[in-house]
DNA sequence: CCCAATTTGTTCGTATGTATA
DNA sequence: TTATACATACGAACAAATTGG
């Protein structure tokens, strides 16, 4: 039984196999962010293994966070679309009772050429079409962060300004929606530079007050880059959060 | 069968329960960093499980970095001996060859009371007994991060300054030597901040540039918190990494 | 160098429990 | 209630890596 599955991948173990299968079919958009899989059965059939082989390939991918089960209902494509929201409230007490949610300011849409650092990280050649984006967030009314976003332009074929300023949601959930493009995994480096004027102008603070700085490249399946991001960071009031080591 | 093992927990699955007992082992130091535990058959027979439940508390384990398997040798207790080593060089041509490896400067070792937010991390109550550490860590001759650290007295009975000096080991190898108490996790916070004049000095830098301030607590088996520490690092070579959401 | 014992890795399958619609 | 779906628990058989003789 197992010479069928051998044909595409040398004496790589059945369940990896299976595995790479399925991303295939998340990568093909076979399977949507929010949508239910097949049931285990049906994916024993369709790709002639056991339970147990077929339960160990699904198991890594809820691992990795980009299948998520839930007993007696099935099994889900994850939806990323909590974006960066990796920092958390450092001073609780400014938050008086009512909730502020994360908003979005455009500032600046545009084409530019991939310089040698954004091409290495995007995985594509120096000089490449890239999107260029720079939008700030805010909490409430107290501007957060400044964002500094660059897309590979052959990933996002079309987008227009009017896309990202029509609606008030994160650009991750536009990816999704516009693109069939799903963020699974990020890296990011951090750093702490000083605001320069036209930074402190955006977050309302003064130039020369410290600011993180944060490096992102955002992944897709198969570790596909897709995103370049720096983003500078106010902590005044909030900070950065990690966890596990 | 499972009568037997629902004495101690009311309807938790069996293979928790085998991972409890597992980490309890491990707490008990039966098992220790680096050794490797018994093979799946005689833990089979110890916990009176089959081996399919009895790998799959051990899976639980992997993931969380507590074990490590190797096929053909057996199962073994994670050394957690990396320490801090999240930081990464950011240029890497400052490094002309030959590697530089982290050197420790005890700057301050003593005792304190816990105030109120590292009485809060640590699982301790306010005014409690801890130690005090200020240590400054360099890459070559080139100082890096001021790490204050604090440690509940309780934990670490009679430590003293000359155990700590003496010998150019990171400090959790340390608590992993003298003390049995492995570090499983850890969990960051991050700010930008501006150097003040003590930590200038130190790192050898102006008052005033751009400092990293991380927030981290550790943990052991059972989140046990056994460590607060504050770091300030100078990014201007290296940034700090992180990866994963 | 090869062999044999040991240990984990992979694959199969069955039976039963539990949550959901 | 019933059917469906995932969760748990069992264990057999063989493969692959490692170690020591």
């Amino acid at each position: 039984m197992r010479e069928l599955h051998q044909s595409t991948s040398l004496s790589l173990p059945l369940y990896k196999e299976v595995k790479h299968q399925m991303v295939a079919a998340l990568s093909a958009s076979e399977w949507k962010p929010g949508e239910a899989i097949p049931a285990e059965k049906q994916l024993c059939a369709r790709f002639g293994v056991s339970i147990g082989t077929l339960r160990k390939a699904i198991d890594e991918l809820v691992a990795e966070n980009i299948l998520v089960r839930q007993q007696g209902r099935g099994t889900f494509v994850t939806v990323h679309n909590r974006g960066p929201r990796l920092f958390r409230f450092f001073n609780y007490e400014r938050h008086d009772g009512h909730k502020d949610y994360a908003k979005f300011t455009l500032i600046r849409f545009g084409k530019a050429k991939a310089d040698k650092a954004c091409a290495a990280r995007l995985g594509i050649a120096a000089g490449a079409k890239v999107f260029h984006i720079v939008t700030v967030r805010s909490v409430g009314s107290e501007p957060i962060m400044v964002e500094d976003i660059k897309l590979s332009e052959a990933l996002f074929p079309g987008m227009t300004k009017a896309q990202l300023s029509s609606r008030p949601i994160p650009l991750y959930s536009q990816y999704q929606n516009d693109y069939d493009i799903n963020i699974v995994r990020i890296e990011e480096g951090v750093r702490a530079t000083l605001a320069t004027a036209a930074h402190a102008k955006l977050l309302n603070i003064e130039p020369g007050a410290p600011l993180l700085q944060v490096h992102r490249v955002a992944y897709s399946y198969n570790d596909q880059p897709v995103e370049y991001r720096v983003s500078y960071v106010n902590t005044e009031h909030y900070q950065y959060a990690r966890s596990n080591a």
